[in-house]
DNA sequence: GCTTCTTACGTCTCTCGTAACAATT
DNA sequence: AATTGTTACGAGAGACGTAAGAAGC
C-alpha cells in the first residue's frame, strides 16, 4: 500500500472527522480515503475511528497514532523544505581545487567580489599542484590546466579555460583520439563525470542549472 | 512515486554509501534503489550523492536530508509501534454503559477481579437507564436488556446476556421480523454496528479478535 | 573480467475512480 | 431524499525486474 498516502488521508480525515471532507480537501474520491484508512487499520491491527453516520470519532489508538503521525509528517516536510531550499539561493560550502600559479593569478583575486555577491557561500579553495582525488577530498569543482600526468583521467584534460567576452566559459573538446561518449561529455558541459550526469538530470526534470553556471562564474572579470 | 520507499532506499544507501548494498539489504534490485534516489533528487531539485565507482559520498544537501529523514522515519516507526502495541496487551480506557440494576447485580461485583487481571485497563462504567448516544458518549461497549423504547435501534435488542458454562457470551438473534442484513449482523457477533464491522475486518485481515473477546469477558465469574 | 550505477523496455501489480449498495437522518 | 461510508470491478498508471550499457578498478 502507499503508506504515505494512507497516513496523509488519515490526518486529513481526523481533523474534520469526515472521510468526505478529507476526500474533497485532498481532491480524491471518498472511496480512496476509506480504502486508505482501512489499510492503515489493518496494518496497525487496531481501529482508528469509531464510525457512525453522525460523524467519526477517533478511537484511543487513533489519537495516539495521530499524535505521532503528525510529528512524523512534520519532520518529513522539514526534510523536504530545508533540503530543496538549498538550491534556491546558493548557500553552503564550495570546495574548489586549482593549480597554485593559475589560482593565484586568475581565481584568488576575484574571491572578494565573489563572496560579496554570494555571501552565503563559503569558498574553500584548495590551491595545489598535486593531483587530488576529487571524490575523497570532496571537491565540488576542479580546475586543471595542461596535460595531466594521470593519463586515465582523459575527461579532465578536455577542460580548457578561455577568457571570452561574454558571460560563459567556452569548453573545447580535445582534438583527435576522443571516443564518441567522451566527446559528448565534453560537448555537454563541464567534463567531470558527475557534473555531466547532473546536467543530464537537469535537462530531464527541468531543474534549473543555476548551481552549475554560478559555480563556473568564479573566474570572470 | 512511492515517497516512503524512496526515502527508505535513500537511508539504506546513505549508510554504507552503496546502492548495491542497500538493494541487497532491502531485498530489491539495484535498479530500484537507483530509480528511487533519482526520483528523490528530482523532487528535491538537488543531488543527494556524489557518485563515483569507488563509492558514494553524500552531498551537503544529502546530509541535511538524511538528518531530517532519519527523524521522520523514526517518528513514523514510533507511530506504528505505540499504536499497534495498544492491541497486543489490553490497555487504556474502556467505557461501558449498562442499565442500573443489571450493572449493580452482574457487572460491578466482577470489576475488582477484572481490574486485577487487566491492571492497565481503566474501566469507565456508565451505569444509567438513559438511552445514551454511544458515539457521542464515546462508549466502547453498551449492554442493553429488554425492549428498547427507541425501536429504530433494533440491533441493540439482539444482544442477550447468558451466563453460559463456557468462556463465552452467547448471542441470540431476535426471532421474527428481522431483515436479512440485521439477522446476519446478529449472527456474526456483538450487534452494535461498529462492532460488526470490526469483526468483519478481523476476518478479512486476520487480525486477532482478542480485543473484542476480552472486552466481553467482563461479567464472567 | 569484475563491480558499480544507470536506463530502456515489457510485464504485472496496485491504485484509483465509477457505480451500486448500506445505513442513517 | 440526501448524505456518508463501504466495496466490487475495470481501466490505467506506475513500479518492478531483466538486461544491456557505461565507467572505473
Amino acid at each position: 500500500m502507499d503508506y504515505f498516502a494512507a497516513v496523509r488521508a488519515f490526518l486529513h480525515a481526523a481533523e474534520p472527522g469526515s472521510f468526505s471532507k478529507a476526500a474533497a480537501q485532498m481532491e480524491v474520491k471518498t472511496s480512496t480515503v476509506s480504502r486508505h484508512i482501512n489499510e492503515l487499520e489493518a496494518d496497525l491491527g487496531i481501529a482508528l475511528f469509531n464510525r457512525s453516520t453522525r460523524g467519526l470519532v477517533l478511537t484511543e489508538g487513533g489519537q495516539v497514532f495521530r499524535t505521532h503521525a503528525l510529528a512524523a509528517m512534520q519532520s518529513l516536510d522539514d526534510a523536504r523544505q530545508s533540503t530543496s531550499s538549498l538550491n534556491a539561493s546558493p548557500k553552503g560550502v564550495l570546495r574548489v581545487t586549482m593549480p597554485a600559479s593559475f589560482g593565484r593569478r586568475h581565481v584568488i583575486p576575484h574571491l572578494p567580489e565573489f563572496t560579496r555577491r554570494y555571501p552565503r557561500i563559503d569558498v574553500d579553495a584548495v590551491v595545489t599542484d598535486e593531483p587530488l582525488n576529487i571524490i575523497e577530498a570532496r571537491i565540488d569543482l576542479a580546475i586543471r590546466v595542461g596535460v595531466l600526468p594521470d593519463s586515465q583521467r582523459v575527461a579532465h584534460a578536455a577542460l580548457r579555460f578561455s577568457l571570452a567576452p561574454d558571460d560563459k566559459w567556452i569548453l573545447v573538446k580535445r582534438t583527435g583520439g576522443v571516443s564518441p561518449t567522451r566527446a559528448a561529455a565534453a560537448r555537454s558541459g563541464p567534463c567531470i563525470r558527475r557534473r555531466r550526469r547532473w546536467r543530464r538530470k537537469c535537462a530531464r526534470s527541468s531543474i534549473s542549472t543555476r548551481r552549475c553556471s554560478r559555480t563556473m562564474r568564479i573566474g570572470r572579470g
